[in-house]
DNA sequence: TCGTCATTTCAATAATCGTTGAAATATGGA
DNA sequence: TCCATATTTCAACGATTATTGAAATGACGA
């Protein structure tokens, strides 16, 4: 993982309002039109910043009839966390890093 | 705190370097001369770039002597990591954001 | 006061960024 | 086949970025 290139991919307002709706899309991921439509975004505008996301390992897409399907790569958002708290506690992680896993719809939330 | 910026500011080589090595050298910060010559980057240069990291509330700064003492904003960092953990997991925390602390001369490591 | 060390300020530059509008491509349905 | 839908490609634009060199500022010691 090339930890600038994941910061530089969310370091921009509507790149990260995209990333985090694919994270609230979770693994099935969301069409672009939707996308589109939810944070009032131009659709070429929106395609640059896909390809921010997919270059940096943050996006993957599918095709599904006329749609695309963007959703996100929560293993790099994971490693992109790791890498940030092992360097915020001076090389040394301050507590084991966080399993981050998509949203699922859990019936039984644990205690 | 403002995570965009904040992500900005970590998002280029030199600044991250920058960042990393003010974290290493704990809350008595760095000389910005010290900074320069680890890093081998050109004093008026580096200026810039710390004035990136104060901006995003990363960096602070305090003259001693002739130097310019600057140190990392521990509590910034931990908020960008608690930041991206929550938005990374669907918008609930997948566990309890760690605590990132400046990095302390530990005599006894808790088990 | 003078010189030097440490750092910042300023102006200039090439490179990259985010957005727009128009045109192209791909898919599915009538 | 023709049309509409969904998205991408392309060229253009102003804005921001990172870096450089030269000059300025501030602090200390002789």
């Amino acid at each position: 993982m090339d930890a600038v290139a994941a910061l530089a991919a969310l370091a921009q307002d509507n790149r990260l309002d995209v990333f985090r709706l694919l994270v609230q899309a979770g693994p099935d991921g969301m069409a672009a039109g939707a996308i589109a439509e939810a944070l009032d975004l131009a659709p070429n505008t929106l395609t640059f910043h896909f390809d921010r996301l997919r270059m940096a390992g943050l996006a993957t897409v599918r095709r599904e009839g006329r749609s695309m399907i963007y959703a996100a790569r929560f293993e790099t958002m994971n490693a992109l966390v790791g890498f940030l708290t092992e360097n915020c506690c001076g090389g040394t992680a301050c507590a084991p890093a966080p399993a981050c896993k998509p949203a699922r719809k859990r019936s039984r939330v644990p205690a």
